[in-house]
Order: C-alpha cells, then sequence, then structure tokens
DNA sequence: AGAAAATCATACTATTGAGTTTGATTTTTT
DNA sequence: AAAAAATCAAACTCAATAGTATGATTTTCT
C-alpha cells in the first residue's frame, strides 16, 4: 500500500476525530463545516472530497463512533466470583453510562433520532447493542436463569436511575454515591431471583 | 380586567401554543420565529412585543408546559387496594412515558440542557418533579416502608426500561407489551419488598 | 525529472433566519 | 368621536453557514 492510501486514511480519520468531537459538544446543526476542518488541520475542500455533504460525514462520524467506543467494564464478567462479577460490572457500567463522553453521545443520538430514526442504526450496526446479549448469557451459564432476559433488562434500568437526572441538569454524582447505588440495585436484583452470594 | 388585558393573555397563551409545537417538533434551533407567528395567527412582531427574543420564549414555553402538563397516572394511588393502585400506576406512568407528547419533549430538555442546564429548571419548577414524593408517601403509608425512597427510585427506573430503545429509534412497543412491562416490574418490585398481596 | 493526484488558501454564491423598521389598520378606552 | 394602545403587512438588515470555484503549491508515484 502506498503512501497516498495510507495519508487517506489518517485524514479520514483526522476529520472525523475534529467532527465526532464538534457533533457531540454542539450538536449536528450547530456545528460547522469550517470549524470541523480547522479543528481537523484539514482545508474545507478536503473534507468535501471526503464527505460529500454534512449529513454523510455525520452518520460516517456516528458509525465511527460506535465501532471505536471503548468500554471495559465488559470485563468484570470474566471475574470467576459471580458476586464480584455482577458487582463490579455494575458499576463500571454505571460510571460509564454517566460519564461526560457517553452522556453527549446520547444527547446527541436522542435529538437526533427523533427527525432521523435510522440514522441511530449506524452507531449501532457495531457498537454496545450486546452488551444485553452478553449479560443475558452470564445470567443463563453462572445465575442458572432459564429466562435471563426479563431480569438483565430489569437490572440495567436499575443501574440507569441515575443518568435522567444527570441528563437533565442535574449534578454529578459523586463515585460514593455511584458506587452505591450499583450496589443497591444489585443487591435488589440477587434478592429477586433468590441468589446466594 | 379590560379587554385588553383578556387579549393579552389570549394571544400570550396563543404563541406559547404555537412555540411549544414546534419547539418539540423541531427543537431549539430549527424551530423558526416566523412560522411560530404563522401557526400562532399573529405577526412576528406581536411575538416580539411579548417575548423579547427566541431564547427567552423558548424559557417562558418551557415554563408553560412544565405548568400545562396533564399527567392522570398519579390518581390511581387512590385506590384502595394497594397491589390494584401500584398496577395500575405502574401502567399509567409506562403509558405516559412512552406517549409521543412525553418523548419529544424529553428529547427537546436532554438536548438543550447539555449546553443550557437551569433551562430545565424553569420546566421543574411546576412540573413533574414531585411524582417521586408522591410515590414516597404511598410507599411509606402504604407499604409500611421506613425508607421508600430507595425502592421507589429503583422501581420508577425498571419501569422506564424501554424508553432508551424508544428514543433511539427502536419501536414503538404495544399496549400488550406494555401492560405486561408495568406487572413484570411491579411483581418484582414486590417480591423484592416481601410485600403480600 | 516530470506527470498525476491531493491539498491548500481564499474568495464566492445562495439561503436561511433572528431581529428591526415603517406606516397603515384595527381595537379598546374615555 | 377622538385619543391611545395593539396589531398587521411587508420589506429590510445582518450574520451565519453549507457548499462551490479557482488557481497556486505540495506530495507521491513511475
Amino acid at each position: 500500500m502506498g503512501k497516498i492510501e495510507e495519508n487517506k486514511e489518517r485524514k479520514r480519520r483526522a476529520i472525523m476525530n475534529a467532527a465526532r468531537d464538534l457533533f457531540r459538544s454542539e450538536g449536528f446543526v450547530l456545528a460547522n463545516m469550517d470549524r470541523i476542518a480547522a479543528e481537523a488541520q484539514v482545508t474545507k475542500q478536503t473534507v468535501y472530497r471526503y464527505f460529500p455533504s454534512k449529513i454523510e460525514l455525520f452518520e460516517a462520524t456516528l458509525k465511527f463512533m460506535g465501532e471505536s467506543s471503548e468500554e471495559h467494564f465488559m470485563d468484570h464478567l470474566e471475574n470467576p466470583d459471580t458476586a464480584e462479577a455482577l458487582h463490579r460490572f455494575a458499576r463500571g457500567f454505571v460510571q460509564f453510562h454517566l460519564s461526560e463522553e457517553h452522556l453527549e453521545t446520547f444527547r446527541l443520538l436522542v435529538a437526533e433520532s427523533g427527525k432521523a430514526p435510522e440514522i441511530t442504526k449506524a452507531f449501532f450496526s457495531v457498537g454496545p447493542e450486546d452488551t444485553g446479549a452478553r449479560l443475558s448469557r452470564f445470567f443463563a451459564e453462572r445465575l442458572k436463569l432459564s429466562a435471563p432476559d426479563q431480569p438483565v433488562r430489569l437490572w440495567t434500568a436499575m443501574l440507569l436511575a441515575l443518568r435522567d437526572g444527570v441528563l437533565l441538569g442535574r449534578a454529578q454524582p459523586t463515585d460514593r454515591e455511584i458506587e452505591e447505588h450499583a450496589r443497591i440495585a444489585t443487591d435488589f436484583l440477587l434478592a429477586g431471583i433468590s441468589f446466594e452470594g
């Protein structure tokens, strides 16, 4: 592969990086192409060589975000101590969903999917869709549940209880509060499915 | 009160009605003042006589929305049969939070509170903030819980499990699914607090 | 070295939309 | 009926911004 191809790839990524930051912080409408070009250290002309329009840049960027999203809370499910695995996963899950990065992304998706529902497909085509599936497998294997989907859904919903407040402008919970909430929700789940640690 | 004052009040409301619809369906940035004026059957000039700027119209409209929001699921808590009260409330709560009206409002608030967190205060200064408080009272009186806040939060969070999907563009659940989900979440709650129907 | 592709710098077009201005018309008050 | 307040109709200013055009410069390939 020649240097031209390499550079193309680098530029593409530089543009999508800048686009991601601006779309996240400003939203689709207010993010502007001149500034995306500037942040990417590239001419607007070049942006348009790679992406024919703002909306197509947006779609490509969403997909890019889905692919490059870094969650590590999944790893906790490998822990051999089942209760420990659940508690650690829970804390990581809550922390991630309250992180500024994720909240901005969520805001963006929620706002735009109102007008163009198909847009979020791009994001989820690669991304976090399978968290539920992975959890269900864990519940089936480790907790011996024959119908794990329901408890999984209830549990993750409980874990997200703190998010609405933050989304609507309430102060970010402290680490202490996050920790405690994750524990309470998880204990509640375990009691509900009669699991003995 | 003279006719002028009456008319002022009517016009103000007509403008905010139109503004509400447009802000909800288009979002703050894309909603435009010419169209708001047109929908309100009023001149743009008149809009500006009542509201000095778009942002101030927006704030006033949010407050107006908070005040005029019609939820009726609260009434179910008066039902003397406690389990019945919970189940009916649950269904009404889920239905409301999945209604197109509420989803659009939520989208709007989530999108805008990212840039101006204080903006949602206007909405919640009157509105649904106290659902939690009312529920806590119910849990304390009817279920004899000494610390009701935690279960209330977990329960409402479980009830909202279906919302994320819809927010991100998944198909609206059927009435059947809503009903079933509300029942399951409520049963899970009751089991968790060892309540015997 | 010289051709070809990509990028740069910059200016331009065209549209949209917030907020203003002006002067005529209607409605309410006294 | 006449003064005063509110509204209308319509044109205008001004800034922002998506997307295009042009011609010079740089980078890569052969």
